[in-house]
DNA sequence: CTGTATCCAAATCGATACTG
DNA sequence: CAGTATCGATTTGGATACAG
């Protein structure tokens, strides 16, 4: 890929971190993923996406609905009924963070294994370096 | 793409949380992306990582070296000189970090104008509501 | 040049209690 | 059900000083 760069001070490169920030964090990309196979309610996300709270479910989903990423619509029902579900931005992102969540399951192993033997030599290095 | 389901438990899914975590914050997709165009030593990303801290840039390294994305190299000469690149893992990595940032980029503009939307309607709410 | 160590301010987050 | 409000703990991060 193009590397970015900063001394450019091209408008796009700049700013591109504050949306990689806000879409980029843990909970979104558990939001997005979720919504992608389809419209959800609150509690329904809450239940999918393990050990998310009930605030921080809140702060993910209003934060992507201005980012005009995820659809926002309440039924004025007793008990209230909340759907959400991606917009065609989101839907075009969810491309993105699906390859990069793939990424992530793919290369758990390889992963987990540079980390023990980063630690094992770490470890090493405090006892008889 | 594939909905994550926690409920699964499988230990895939659970954990790639993690790994998500390290890898997916904003300075870690910074240096990614600027390691993406070859070797840089220390001070270089330092320059070209526009914001980011000697504290943040350095924890930040430490990261991606023991998740095995980047390599260390010194060499042990006055005054010292320290290089880091990707390895393949990293590599890997910068193809899917790459569409991201890209899809940040590409997208400001439409992020910005739901953002504008949403604050409008959230002050006129405010004023009036 | 490439760090480490320390301190402190700010942001983040979970738990809890309460509301329409 | 789907939130809001508040509080305290933890985490994060920048600034600064110092070191090999």
């Amino acid at each position: 890929m193009q590397a970015i760069d900063p001394t450019a001070h091209s408008p796009g490169a700049c700013q591109a971190r504050e949306v990689l920030d806000r879409v980029g964090d843990k909970w979104s990309l558990y939001v997005i993923s979720q919504l992608g196979s389809g419209t959800k309610r609150f509690n329904e996300l809450k239940r999918e996406i393990d050990g998310i709270s009930q605030r921080m479910l809140t702060v993910t989903l209003r934060g992507l609905e201005r980012d005009g990423i995820v659809t926002r619509t309440m039924y004025p029902v007793m008990p209230p009924r909340v759907e959400y579900s991606l917009t065609d931005l989101g839907r075009t992102l969810l491309e993105t963070v699906g390859t990069f969540v793939r990424w992530a399951e793919e290369n758990l192993d390889q992963i987990e294994a540079a980390r023990a033997r980063y630690d094992a030599r770490a470890g090493e290095i405090e006892a008889f370096g």
